[in-house]
DNA sequence: TATTGTTATACTCTATAACTATA
DNA sequence: TATAGTTATAGAGTATAACAATA
C-alpha cells in the first residue's frame, strides 16, 4: 500500500484528526491551542515564531479559535501594534482534555521504547520521545 | 510546546515532507505513487477508493504527478471512459528509492517494540508496526 | 440508468508582497 | 527606520455538485 513509515504517519494523523474533528479544530488549529497551553497570552508574532510560521498564517489561524470562542484577541498593555492572543476558559478546559486522550495513546506507543534506541535517534526526535515516557 | 503525540506525528511528517520536497513531491502525491507501486496500473475511480479520496482530488493529484514525468494517463483497453494511471520508468524509480529511505528510518523506531504492545494497539496500527518489524 | 472523469465552486493551510498603524 | 498585524494574491489539498461521455 504505502511506504510504512507514510502508513504510520498517516494512521496517527488520521486518528487525531478524527478526535480533533469532533471538536471542529484542525491539526494546525490545535496546534496553537497547544502553544498558548505552555506559553500563556502571546503576541501573534509570537506564535508565528513559535509555531513556524508566517504572521498571515497566524491571523487566519486565530480567526478561526476566536470565532469558535477558543480564544481571544486581547490589547498588549505596553504595545498598542500588538494583540495577546489569549485562551478562554472554554479553551483551556479543551486543550487540556485531547492531551489527557493523546498521553494515553502516546504510553501505549513508547513506554518501553529502549535507550540505545533512543540515542540512535539524534537530536529532536530523541528529546520529544524521552518526554513521551516521562 | 505541542502535544507530545502531535508533536511526534509532526516531526515524522515533517521530516518525511523535507525528504519528499527534495523530489518535488508532496505527501499526497507519494501516496498515490505508493499505491501504484503496490497495484500496478489502476483506474482513477480505484485511485480515489485506494487513498479514501474524492474522483476530483485524483484529478488534481494525477495532474501534477503526470507534469512531473512520473506517471501517464494511458487509454483503458476496454473502458473508454476510464484511464490507467501508470508509473513512468522514472516513477517507478523515484518510489523505490524513498522506500529505501523510509524503511531505515522506522527499524531505527519500531525494531524492539514488544508483542503485547502491539496487541493493546489493536486493529490498523498493530498491522502496521508488526509489517514495519518483518 | 449508472459510472468515469471532468469543470465549477468553496474552504483550510500555506506562502510572498504591499500596506497601515505604531514604535 | 523597524516592527505587528492586516489585506491582496497565489497554490496545494480537500470537499460537493453539476455535467459530458460512455457503459
Amino acid at each position: 500500500m504505502l511506504g510504512l513509515l507514510l502508513e504510520l504517519v498517516v494512521f496517527v494523523g488520521d486518528d487525531m484528526q478524527r478526535r480533533l474533528a469532533r471538536d471542529d479544530l484542525t491539526a494546525a488549529r490545535a496546534g496553537v491551542l497547544w502553544a498558548l497551553r505552555a506559553r500563556g497570552p502571546v503576541t501573534q508574532r509570537e506564535l508565528a515564531t513559535a509555531l513556524a510560521v508566517t504572521p498571515r498564517n497566524v491571523t487566519g489561524l486565530v480567526d478561526g479559535l476566536a470565532a469558535a470562542g477558543h480564544v481571544t484577541r486581547e490589547p498588549h498593555p505596553t504595545d498598542r501594534r500588538a494583540t495577546l492572543v489569549t485562551l478562554t476558559p472554554a479553551g483551556t478546559r479543551l486543550v487540556e482534555r485531547l492531551e489527557d486522550e493523546q498521553r494515553e495513546f502516546a504510553g501505549l506507543l513508547f513506554d518501553d521504547m529502549p535507550a540505545e534506541r533512543l540515542d540512535a535517534l539524534g537530536g529532536g526526535l530523541a528529546e520529544i520521545l524521552e518526554r513521551m515516557r516521562g
